[in-house]
DNA sequence: TAAAAGTACGAAAACGGTTTCGCGGCAAAA
DNA sequence: TTTTGCCGCGAAACCGTTTTCGTACTTTTA
């Protein structure tokens, strides 16, 4: 048997009052006497009533709902920035709506676009692959336009003004890479991806600038871009065959791991003949064997950060044409020292 | 400049009609009359008009979204089971709320009775532990009693009627130690969590099922149980001291890579002197070295079944006292061999 | 030519709340 | 006794839609 929902109504028809005395004495207002506010409060109570969420946010204009929109979700980075997000926006009292843009451009304005219409109060945004590879980020100042704060993350640009919340991947790898020539290395290889913009680009400029500091010239062969869904490792495998070199810095964890396991089938030691420090603080470092040393991004932090500027913003009035409002926080990265440095 | 949206009102006001009219020239109605028509579509679209999210879910008591409650977001597996929702949800035009219970159960009632008041049309959840723990499901009951759908996955419960989507566990751990058996494997071992309900039971049950049907004695020194945080890993140091085993099937993953990093430590050869088969087909099982043999769960499948469940649930009228029109799905997990068996 | 039918649109209620304002009654102040 | 003020409550507008029903006008039919 259905026991459908009690409203204001259905309170205020049993208790012989109006709806809007129910109201107020459900808010404590003390416009209602004692006794009428008692005897509302204690039926409210036993009938379990609940204010209607979407009837609250269409009164108020405000859903408490924020957006969430990342490239992906199988992915340990972003679902640690997620939980650093979730956990900060609901002890405000806020819900997360997540969508997925599956690093396709259509996909992220189709989501954007879907939420902008009165489901979320913001948006935290890390764009899609696509999207920093086309540079449109119409659908962004469509939403802003709007009056909707939107904070970007981690993929971020610097096209579109609005609050930021990034690590400085430039110096995190610059130090990484600082870090391997203390130990004595001289010869560090880069593995990175195929397309190598946003942070991965970052990560690369700082790779030589540290290279640069340290009088070591840029060697371009020691660079290997390795597509992204490329098993047969065909490439990696030559570039070991051609390549000599003592330290590897691997922009993610998982081309750090297959570069190790390479590197044992070539019979190299880990450390002491290579090296490997890797990107993105996983749970890959972790377990893998040897332990990866890596440059932790501290996610949880970076999502919490995210949500404190965006919900800052929704509960708070500012102009939006005034790039002067808007901030970009820099969250520090970290290097975890293991078994492979 | 803050552009406010466009409402139906404004168009009303703008094009000298009445909003009902505007509504209806809008959804093609062919109440109103062609011209007519044709003006309010094309100052619709060239205003950019979109309707309200929040005002058609109070008029229609539809929200087209669902709720997905996890217990962690930070997890591969339940990542991989939410993108399976989240593509077949979107697929059918409906969004995703997901709010994280972190395994506590007051967490999971509290997110409940958020969502529930209007926000969603439908759960997908996944019980927490202490849920499971305490077997109490009355918030589950409140949520079905006001006639929002329930589908259960992966951590379910015999005891609260709905539809459910899970794996077989005790089929999967009994076929995976089936397959140690027929490679000649005498003692195998299980390495287990500390607290031993819901899927980590029925694993073991179906280890035991294994044993019992090949005539081979249950040992229960072959069991460890691991908790959950532990980092020293002396409980497991001192089991491999102390215990002889040619084989281990693990509850997870990260217990079968330790195993097998205490395996390479204390010189044993994998898979010659220990084989090891893990749950949960994971990034690490794929980049362990060497690799992990795992049992895959085909989270994404089992999203997309879950969310098939609910969609069917909540666009179909049905008794939901009836539990004959309750189903259980089975995803049938598959063995991923690799280089650890 | 009068009645019936059809066309094109608007008024209004409804969804479930919040909030402003007004008003009657009563007590305190003048 | 009259005035002022306060208390306690209700009416009604409003948020942005959807949908039912009514109606004025035109066209067809008998």
């Amino acid at each position: 048997m259905i026991r459908r929902k009690v409203t204001l109504k259905d309170i205020a028809r049993e208790l012989d009052v109006s709806i809007s005395t129910v109201s107020k004495a459900l808010k404590n207002s003390n416009e209602i006497g004692r006794d009428t506010r008692n005897r509302i409060q204690a039926f409210a109570r036993s009938h379990n009533y609940r204010p209607n969420n979407i009837a609250v946010s269409l009164k108020n204009k405000k859903t408490r709902n924020i957006g969430v929109i990342i490239p992906d979700i199988v992915h340990h980075f972003f679902t640690t920035v997620f939980r650093g997000i979730e956990k900060h926006a609901n002890s405000l009292g806020y819900n997360v709506i997540v969508c997925v843009s599956d690093e396709s451009f259509d996909k992220e304005v189709i989501n954007t676009e879907l939420l902008a219409n009165g489901s979320i109060d913001g948006f935290i945004i890390g764009l899609s692959a696509e999207t920093q590879e086309k540079r449109d980020y119409s659908h962004l100042k469509e939403v802003t336009d709007q009056g909707i704060p939107v904070v970007l993350f981690d993929r971020v640009t610097d096209e579109f003004p609005c609050d930021k919340v990034i690590i400085d991947d430039e110096v995190a790898a610059r130090q990484a890479v600082e870090y391997l020539i203390s130990k004595g290395k001289k010869r560090i290889a880069l593995f990175t991806t195929a397309h190598d913009l946003g942070v991965t680009k970052n990560r690369s400029l700082g790779y030589k600038k540290a290279l640069e500091n340290h009088r070591i010239p840029f060697d371009k062969n020691l660079v290997l871009q390795l597509p992204f869904q490329f098993e047969e490792e065909e490439l990696s495998r030559s570039f070991f065959k051609e390549q000599t070199f003592d330290a590897v810095l691997s922009v993610n964890e998982i081309f750090a791991v297959r570069g190790m396991r390479l590197a044992g089938e070539f019979g190299y030691r880990i450390p002491e003949d290579v090296s490997f420090i890797g990107f993105t603080d996983g749970i890959l470092s972790k377990y893998a064997v040897p332990s990866l040393t890596s440059i932790a991004q501290h996610g949880e932090q970076m999502g919490e950060t995210a949500a404190r500027m965006l919900i800052d913003k929704i509960e708070n009035e500012y102009d939006e044409t005034d790039a002067s409002n808007y901030r970009t926080e820099i969250i520090e990265a970290s290097l975890i020292k293991r078994e492979s440095t």
